[in-house]
DNA sequence: TCTGGGGTCCTAGGACCC
DNA sequence: TCTGGGGTCCTAGGACCC
């Protein structure tokens, strides 16, 4: 039996978990703004065929949405989260390997089902989806993921396909590959599609068709597997255990302008705290943690300022305590008087760690060992008062966090954590 | 000081993804 | 006024080693 892979995805996700709980919302554009009500990050078709682009700043478009009834809607990432989970509890009643690759796409393995079956199962996986969940889907089937990828995308773009698309025959194949435009490939992002114009490609056919190494040479080996994967030839296998997080970071957007050192400390300082959260959760620690700061790039005539700094820790650590001291540590050093009377005004900051390891197999520091035997009770307590009572319940005195955040980001048009939030549940009224 | 041929590790930057 | 956040992988080049 050959090799299949399916592909399955929410469609307009974030704005598709908006409307499983508001029925008023069906069949109106609906869009949800990312961090800060910035910019539009999903749209319904209806928003689409209003001509709102992925990406587009609220402010340029808030008067249209105005005007055309558009719903608009701040993210809910805890709520589209627990819909994630959901939906993957689904897919794992159909095959036996599932890949969750981001919030609203996984991979499933059908190479056990006989090709003449997988359509018929994927249609049925929508349906099952769509009536315990809620959520509507699209699948595609290919020999690869970079086909299911396209496979995908073709069942999203056709309507007649009814939300399915298979191309594990080769004839059926070979003539879709023809059809659609290189751009739309998998891993084909702005600048190597600028470079395989050059060369005259312009189907996904004539990419399959190219000759790798040229390729390897002007895209590197991230381009030439995608040739091969389009021919047929898996190198990207399914990766069943989440691998260990390499990175992590927490990084926002002020919701004004940041002049006051005070309130810069404040932000740096719960970004840290969210940073050790995150930490802690996959027993991880960091002995490196980079503060940085800046200006906007859109405020044209104002003074610039980009500050970035790593402070060292002796030793890998969690703790909520030691990261904060760091991040204030880190702005200590960098932080300038303005030199006249216009003051930065910083727009972003953010901590960022790139050195992540298990923290019950790190090293300890020969000098300044972190008291881990009080520390880790410290945090779980910490930790287990705001899951229960929400998060910033409990936060550490000194670091300025239970003063009024005057910085912080935007989410004016939230709806309800509907599944996570006992107090948010909807009301009934009979 | 120059001459040669390997290695490893780290970092910065580019590209891409959702 | 108002333009997101958080990841991964790959390569080149420098520092350093034998």
């Amino acid at each position: 039996m050959s090799r299949a892979i399916a592909l399955i995805d929410g469609n307009s996700f974030y704005c598709s978990c908006e409307r499983v709980f508001d029925p008023k919302l069906a069949r109106v554009p609906v869009i949800v703004l990312s961090n800060n009500d910035g910019c539009a990050i999903a749209r319904t078709a209806e928003a689409k065929a209003l001509g709102i682009k992925m990406g587009d700043p609220f402010f340029k478009i808030r008067e249209q949405c105005r005007r055309d009834g558009v719903r608009v809607f701040s993210s809910n990432y805890t709520l589209y989260g627990d819909m994630s989970a959901r939906t993957n509890a689904v897919y794992r009643d159909f095959a036996p390997a599932v890949e969750i690759y981001s919030i609203d796409e996984s991979f499933l393995d059908l190479s056990d089902v006989h090709p003449d079956r997988r359509g018929e199962l994927a249609r049925d996986l929508r349906a099952t989806v769509r009536s315990w969940t809620g959520i509507p889907t699209c699948v595609g089937i290919g020999p690869t993921k970079t086909l299911a990828k396209l496979a995908n995308h073709i069942a999203k773009s056709i309507p007649d396909l009814d939300g399915v698309c298979d191309l594990s025959d080769e004839d059926e194949r070979a003539a879709w590959l023809c059809r659609i435009h290189v751009g739309e490939v998998w891993g084909i992002g702005r600048a190597s599609l600028a470079k395989l114009e050059a060369m005259g490609v312009d189907s996904v056919a004539d990419l399959r068709d190219l000759d790798p190494r040229p390729v390897r040479k002007a895209m590197t080996v991230v381009g030439e597997r995608i040739i091969h994967e389009l021919r047929g030839l898996s190198c990207l296998p399914l990766e069943l255990m989440p691998a260990q997080r390499k990175g992590c970071a927490v990084t926002r957007s002020f919701s004004r302008r940041v002049t006051e050192r005070a309130v810069l400390e404040q932000a740096v300082a719960a970004h840290a705290t969210r940073l050790g959260e995150k930490l802690r959760r996959g027993g991880l620690g960091t002995s490196h943690l980079t503060v940085f700061y800046h200006t906007s790039t859109h405020d044209r005539g104002d003074p610039m300022r980009s500050v970035s700094t790593t402070v060292t820790l002796p030793e890998a650590t969690n703790d909520t305590l030691a990261l904060i001291a760091a991040a204030r540590h880190g702005v200590d050093r960098t932080w300038r008087e303005a030199p006249d009377d216009r003051p930065w005004r910083y727009s972003k900051a953010g901590v960022v760690t790139t050195d992540l390891m298990l923290l019950d197999a790190s090293p300890r520091a020969l000098i300044g060992q972190l008291d881990r035997k009080r520390s880790g009770p410290l945090m779980a307590a910490m930790d287990a008062c705001n899951a229960r009572f929400g998060r910033g319940s409990v936060v550490p005195a000194r670091a300025g966090l239970a003063a009024k955040r005057t910085w912080s980001t935007k989410f004016e048009m939230r709806s309800p954590r509907y599944t996570t939030q006992v107090t948010e549940l909807p009301t009934a009224r009979a």
